[in-house]
DNA sequence: GAGATATCTGTTCATTTGAACTTGAAAAAT
DNA sequence: ATTTTTCAAGTTCAAATGAACAGATATCTC
């Protein structure tokens, strides 16, 4: 698809832009292959953008995005604590942010993404961890068996989202932590569709 | 530590750097701020490189680095197997990418990180399953206690290493697995920093 | 009250930078 | 054999952009 030449260039464009965190100029990826003129970048930057490889904020300085970008990072928020209208979610109780590639979450397109800290062991035998990072969305179809951020009477809780008898409750994955039955009403914020976890490092011993 | 209005320029420099990819000019910040003249944005931009929250490359275009960039992504390989030797860790047997930033990952600079997927449920009382992804870092200091990836008598496994009584052993977290005490040598390949899990969706039922 | 800091305006400059022409030659595709 | 693509160079512009200098007001601290 590309060149060996045209594959460098964007090879160059990719590695500043990680390395230095800023794109860098026709001119300067003119000097880093030594080439005597300015256009044969130009051109470099036309066919790489024709065949999709790079995108571009056209007479803008330093404004090329490439895959590197395009690999649709997504930007997720943590929230440490869900308000109760999901209105609410405002830059202030942001903790945080993970970035992500889609590919790895399994986020569909359209629904709205975020993240949460998960606070103590109630779904420990779901394999979520305190500590743990998880991945929601803020869609509509709730399954029975889904692992759910949901609003129960006033307070935000990662539970699974079980319906029995064509009632929903929320299970607890430990046995120590009782089942919710909702009082009223039983507000799903967000299934959870991914985990993130930081492995924290063992302890030193003595010995090390 | 900032004011308002300087988080509010820093703020506004993150978002645009995240949706458009690419540094706002001066007057961009200036027009979207409706400043009267440019050199205020000069002034802010002057406060936040003194207080250090933002870098930049002097002169050059658009060269403002702020800490969302600054969590630099790691795309990290997904390797379906890890042959024996792991100077043969070659394009082929890569199965995949994560893209995660650095922040989300516990990973060192200069190790090289890599993933792998879990096969098999021999670490489930470590909360590792099946289909997981854990991202490992290839280091020397290896912790009594990590959960490592091994080349034990010629297959590589994901176990937890144990010291005990000055010689290593692996130990599986579960029951029903043998801990494996190595033969002739134990080669560590990589420490767990992290894990990244697809939460699979929830089986429809009948009624859905 | 003096001094520091934050906020904002106005003007001018020198570079930086993307872009638009042109020409030329070798390699690849048809 | 002809056309297309790739690669490269030379020149010139206009716009974008960071930077510098001067001045003004308000607030807070010492």
């Amino acid at each position: 698809m590309l060149t060996e030449r045209q594959r460098n260039v964007l090879e160059f464009i990719q590695t500043e832009q990680r390395e230095k965190g800023v794109t860098p100029s026709t001119r300067e990826i003119q000097s880093h292959f030594g080439l005597a003129s300015q256009t044969s970048v130009m051109q470099y930057i036309a066919v790489l953008e024709r065949k999709g490889f790079i995108d571009r904020h056209a007479r803008k300085a330093r404004a090329l995005i490439t895959p590197v970008q395009k690999v649709r990072i997504t930007d997720i928020p943590i929230y440490g604590q869900i308000p109760a209208g999901m209105a609410t979610l405002t830059e202030q109780t942001i903790e945080g942010h993970v970035s992500l590639d889609t590919r790895s979450v399994n986020a569909s397109k359209n629904a709205r993404t975020f993240a949460l800290r998960v606070r103590g062991d109630s779904m420990i035998e779901a394999h979520i961890l305190d500590g743990d990072i998880v991945i929601l969305e803020d869609r509509k179809d709730v399954r029975s068996g889904d692992i759910v951020a949901a609003l129960i009477d006033g307070e935000t809780t990662l539970k699974r989202y079980v319906m029995e008898h064509g009632r929903p409750y929320l299970k607890a994955e430990n046995p120590d932590y009782p089942n919710l039955v909702p009082a009223r009403e039983l507000r799903v914020q967000g299934v959870m569709v991914s985990l993130v976890r930081k492995q924290p490092a063992a302890q030193r011993r003595k010995r090390n």
